[in-house]
DNA sequence: TTTAGACTCTATAGTAACTATAGAGTCAAG
DNA sequence: CTTGACTCTATAGTTACTATAGAGTCTAAA
């Protein structure tokens, strides 16, 4: 198949394949008479595991990492439940700081009604006022 | 005051300060002889304002905005709200998304304990299964 | 007076993971 | 034989910075 159809088949873009060709994560089979990347099921294969990996937010260098592991069978795995294990902690911070942003911001947004003058503001006031603060140290 | 005072007493690094003014956020006073660029008070309030929102997570395109709105006190600062209202959709969505990320790591952490070969590792068995099985559409 | 070093300047490239575009070639159907 | 859909490569843009190169400025000590 061309590359058409295997985005169509994959859900990646086109260019997203061709992206991920540069980098090493997906190889054409071959190329056609008129140097048309040309795949088969594999090719699929590939690429639907890397857009699995991709779902878990695994960076295109994780994804590298694994690819090589499953190409060697008797290694052990520990780097790869090190990879996933840090993985989850980042996750979990990200969760936290957004949590904190989130209050922050509807606490902001608590400042203003509608309908107001942007002189009466409580959101630009205070986030004026804030920096204002701030610089009396 | 020089970039390099300015960049201690707000916590930016002098690129970002430089970056900031390319961008149109922050602007030196003067520039003295030798060509450096000279600050006041007020260049350091108008860039911790911008530290300041952008420690909530605002971009510099919305930052604009703000305080081009607060150049105007007199229109309608529904803007400013319709902004922050999206952001926390924005920030809510993205804490989902982690979220269910993050119970999905947990899930395929779990398939694998340490000191296994590649070939025995549940979390690469799982990766690479749930491929196949995608595949099978 | 010179010189070392701390600071500043501009311009440019790199980061991550793509997306978008230009300009050219390929190919099947009508 | 031409139209339209597809593909090719190469390059630029996205966001918010960070890092670097190569040059100039300024201050204080030798």
């Amino acid at each position: 198949m061309k590359i058409g159809e295997l985005a169509k088949k994959s859900g990646c873009s086109v260019q997203t394949i061709r992206y991920y060709e540069k980098e090493g994560l997906v190889t054409s089979t071959a190329r056609s008479e008129g140097n048309f990347r040309l795949y088969d099921q594999q090719a699929l294969d590939r690429l639907t595991f890397v857009k699995h990996c991709r779902s878990l937010d695994l960076s295109l260098a994780e994804i590298r990492q694994v690819q090589t592991l499953i190409h060697s069978p008797n290694e052990q795995c520990n780097d790869v439940n090190r990879m996933i294990d840090s993985h989850i902690v980042q996750v979990e911070e990200r969760i936290q700081e957004l949590t904190k942003l989130c209050s922050q911001l509807k606490a902001l947004r608590g400042q203003c009604s509608d309908e107001k003058t942007v002189e009466q503001c409580g959101i630009l006031r205070e986030l004026v006022d804030v920096h204002a603060s701030d610089n009396n140290q």
